[in-house]
DNA sequence: TTGTACGCGTTATCAA
DNA sequence: TTGATAACGCGTACAA
């Protein structure tokens, strides 16, 4: 179904199809009438891809994430392809995985798809060989960098101010009376180096220089085993900062089950205020690294760019720390959350 | 960059190029390392809305889900779009969220990206609405429903026993000696009707009619509320059945809250074995849907149906219970989780 | 007010 | 072994 069949059926050129369909003036009121009831009666849906061929224009985002099952990226790719459905784009989603190599793989089947821009979500993409990939398979098109940035002409960067964050983390823990700390996260990045430099930052300021300093794999399972471990090395600790929530979530199971009192005898702070910290017993204090607003950021900024406006090239936000019951009393929920 | 540019350059005409590109025979060697090392140093990649007008192939699938941020549809985005990438595929995932009225909208969408074939996850999508905009937008594009059926030559059905799992769910309190239940569910679907019906037989397998049944919505805050209302109105309860882990989490926290002891002096059985099960202190027992195999069905079935081969119209799978903590003993963390 | 002809980037057919 | 040409579906100058 075309516009040459609809233009058959009706007796008219492709043309004049064309011009009802774009609601183009200079058609005669009952021609387009009579047009648009044949379009509407035979289900005509216009073909995107001769359109954009044609018009090169895709309508179409492409939008790179390590692993969507992870609330984290999952929340940003809902504001996201939402925000751009509703300006008449589509996202083309792609699960990166975390293997350093494929990235540039991805970057070449978004050009291929004729994106029109890109947004990938994460300080992963923040790294050499996606940068060599951008200059020579994408070096026109628009790329936002969710929590990263890369010195491109055409690469902009949204971040949240994770380090002052995690600066904040330690004072707060310091304020409630702690002095044995320890710091756990994934595998190293850029983000999680960052905290680690702030949470750090923080504890000098308190005077403290001792950090139990752990690392665990990224599933649901390891933070469980290296927070049982943590609290066999260091028996003392009672304040843990976690790099996320999904780590928090585990290690919080860890430390009841190894029979510590939360928060009474040890407190925790998680990361990125995901639903993890949320839905754990008890209640995570977290610091939120507004994955929200970075993506709303990123993605009314690439609609300006695509609309022709200026936007600025890099943008930091600060974050803020959500605190709950693990460095509180512990409540019966409060209406409203947040 | 087109297949003109490289022919200019490389001094051929573009029907060579093309050759190369696609590995076609008839090329002399050294044309063809020529031509390939202009493409790789060019940073070349081929306009697949070109290809795909000339080929009348998009190597696009449409994914509809209701909400990406929900761990039972970010699974089986996940299973599907790495499946399909795996085949040379890409996936537009649209969040088509749960108003009824706008589901056909989301149908010409995908059309008109001239998807090959489109895989709607959720049984919101079994209905007249939807199946309607099938009929006439994509009366001959292949899909997959994942947990739903209808009745349209093009559709396929992949869903799993909720019914008789939940007849299980119902088989396992009475035999752990519950004997005063309620079952909680989110806005009435499909799915939860079938929870219901599976639930009530079971139960009166057991000899037992009385079933509280509550309803809350699709929140994570409000199954909380609905959980105090249910033990304030039947204080007596034992049981209590939610038909997805999104709202057992919230409730056991409403338990715990409300100084039941679990699972001691209650039990808890969720639905759908999300990572909420896992995160919650106590870990959820829950009714295995099987996300993960429904997708992986649809992903596999969608691939050997658009490449010729046939696959069966509608299959169905049995469901399995997990159990953990909110209906057993309590002990630290076992590995393997599973 | 409407129709004709061309171009978008690619593949395939046919001719050289 | 290679090149010219048509076709895919659409939008748009330009002509009528």
């Amino acid at each position: 179904m075309t516009i040459y069949d609809i233009a058959r059926k009706a007796g008219v050129s492709p043309s004049t199809v064309s011009r009802v369909l774009n609601e183009k003036p200079g058609i005669s009121r009952q021609t387009r009438e009579r047009i648009k009831g044949l379009l509407e009666a035979c289900g005509y849906e216009p073909n995107y891809a001769a359109r954009g061929l044609s018009e090169r224009s895709s309508k179409t985002i492409g939008l790179l994430i390590a692993d969507i099952r992870l609330a984290y990226y999952s929340t940003g790719i809902q504001i996201i392809s939402e925000g751009m459905a509703r300006r008449g784009y589509c996202c083309i989603i792609l699960n990166t995985g975390v293997d350093e190599a494929s990235r540039a793989e991805y970057i070449r089947i978004i050009r291929r798809r004729q994106v029109e821009g890109a947004i990938l979500i994460g300080c992963a993409y923040q790294n050499d060989s996606v940068e060599a990939a951008i200059a020579k398979y994408m070096p026109d098109t628009p790329v936002f960098i969710v929590n990263g940035c890369l010195g491109l002409d055409n690469v902009y960067g949204v971040l949240s101010d994770e380090r002052s964050g995690s600066e904040k983390c330690a004072a707060l823990l310091l304020k409630q009376g702690c002095s044995r700390f320890a710091f756990v996260s994934g595998t190293a990045t850029i983000s999680s180096s960052s905290k680690l430099e702030g949470f750090r930052e923080g504890l000098a300021k308190g005077g403290i220089t001792e950090l139990g300093v752990y690392r665990c794999r990224d599933d649901h399972f390891d933070p469980y085993y290296v927070t049982q471990r943590l609290i066999k090395e260091r028996p003392d600790t009672d304040a843990i900062y976690y790099s996320s929530d999904c780590f928090a979530a585990p290690g919080v199971r860890a430390l009841l089950d190894g029979g510590r009192r939360i928060p009474e005898e040890i407190k925790v702070i998680g990361g990125d205020d995901s639903i993890f910290a949320y839905i754990s017993n008890p209640k995570i204090t977290t610091l939120d690294s507004k994955i929200d607003e970075l993506c709303r950021l990123a993605c009314a900024n690439l609609a300006d760019l695509l609309d022709g406006k200026p936007v600025p090239k890099r943008i930091v936000i600060p974050t803020d720390i959500i605190e709950r019951e693990t460095t509180g009393p512990i409540r019966p929920m409060q209406w409203p959350y947040l």
